[in-house]
DNA sequence: GCCGAAAATTCATCATACGTATTGACGCAA
DNA sequence: TTGCGTCAATACGTATGATGAATTTTCGGC
């Protein structure tokens, strides 16, 4: 059944098929697929469904435009291509400076107090040896959150996949080498948090961009010399 | 048919069957809706096609945990909410200072020859008392592109909706305070532009927020005063 | 109470049939 | 030749019955 679907949608999607195009009658898919008519039927539903073809009854299923559904922004990110991660780091970091400035500037007690929980939990994972790509980025979206303009969070949430990898079962084909922790995370959180602490905007994003920079500098290096 | 989809959707996504319920059995949804198992079988087709449901032969037919689907980002804002636009701008904000800068740095010849175009073309525009919307959004697009990274023109893709308001059919809900154009907008994009062009970070970075804090000066002010 | 076989249930597919809407061909008349 | 009406062929929508396969339930024997 599902093969009969996939392979209609090639036939739309490949251009074979263009809008108004009508698809072959079901008695015709019938003989082609070598299946009842109840599964061609069933097959077509569900395109119908998705909006791809229309059925006009006594005249045939016929191909409606594509309507491009919005493509989810940053979603195309090869996450292994270390350029692509740079490319992304860089827009972040525009982002999340302002986003530490702000959250120094704004941030409520309720606020303050998350962040020095998050941090603290992190620099605990830090020294157990475990992963902190989790924790570190929870840190960061509850400075987003801080700003208390949910657009910086929201931000953060769309391009998370980007930022931490998805562990594709059993293994990653990120490079070790990429994977390997900021050794001096835990410090540069522990300077933005003070400024933030402080109610310093100037100083948060000086550290910010000095947390950034610091990324950037290891993905560039990476980039030079991949074995190094 | 649709009246069945409609119906079970509404039944799964109301909470009315969480992940694991069983859905009633063909011939129950057949004597519940009064129709054949054709029809009852097509519906479910579709339920299973969209990930909904999971069908067991001899078991029955099982709805499965909702796989939240990725939700656009930035697409809730009601640009009608001035409160709305200011949190977007701010963000904006953020990453449109960095992309003057970088544009500045980095924009080729060619990138540069089209900025200028454009803004010819917006000047023209204002000259003429026509709408600005489009082509003020193209000349920053521009410079997002001029960046080197596409992950800036992206990013301003992705928030456009929030920007550019679409013109519902005949009638604009948003207030024509807010829409009457910014009558320094030429000046402050031509500031800009030097600034790119003279390849100085820093002063395209202060003309970009310069242009854009007035913007957000001007929101501010209408919250204050609507009637203004 | 436990276990295993039989029966009932349920989805998957096939085949046939009827209704309705559309299309196209044919024939007839102007 | 052109225009029009009728009718048959085609195609989708729905209904119904039957078979197969997998699962669940029931129930009898121990």
């Amino acid at each position: 059944m599902s093969r009969i679907i996939t392979d209609l949608k090639e036939k739309i999607s490949s251009g074979q098929s263009v809008a108004g195009t009508r698809l072959p009658s079901e008695a015709a898919l019938t003989r082609t697929y070598s299946v009842s008519r109840t599964v061609v039927r069933e097959a077509i539903a569900v395109l119908r469904a998705e909006g791809l073809v229309e059925a006009r009854k006594g005249s045939g299923v016929f191909v409606l435009d594509a309507v491009e559904p919005p493509r989810q922004p940053f979603a195309d990110l090869d996450i292994d291509r270390v350029a692509s991660a740079i490319e992304l780091l860089e827009l972040r970091s525009a982002v999340e400076i302002r986003s530490a400035g702000l959250a120094a500037a704004r941030r409520s007690a309720l606020q303050l107090e998350v962040l020095i929980g998050l941090h603290r939990g992190l620099a605990k994972r830090v020294a157990a040896g475990e992963p902190t790509r989790d924790a570190d980025f929870e840190f960061h979206y509850a400075i987003a959150e801080a700003t208390q303009n949910q657009r910086f969070a929201e931000f953060l949430s769309a391009i998370r996949p980007g930022i931490v990898p998805r562990t594709v079962l059993g293994q990653d084909a990120a490079d070790p080498k990429l994977k390997a922790p900021n050794p001096h995370l835990v410090e540069e959180h522990e300077q933005i948090l003070d400024a933030i602490m402080d109610g310093d905007p100037a100083a948060a994003e000086a550290a910010m961009k000095a947390h950034l920079d610091n990324s950037l500098a290891r993905y560039r290096a990476f980039l030079r010399n991949p074995e190094g």
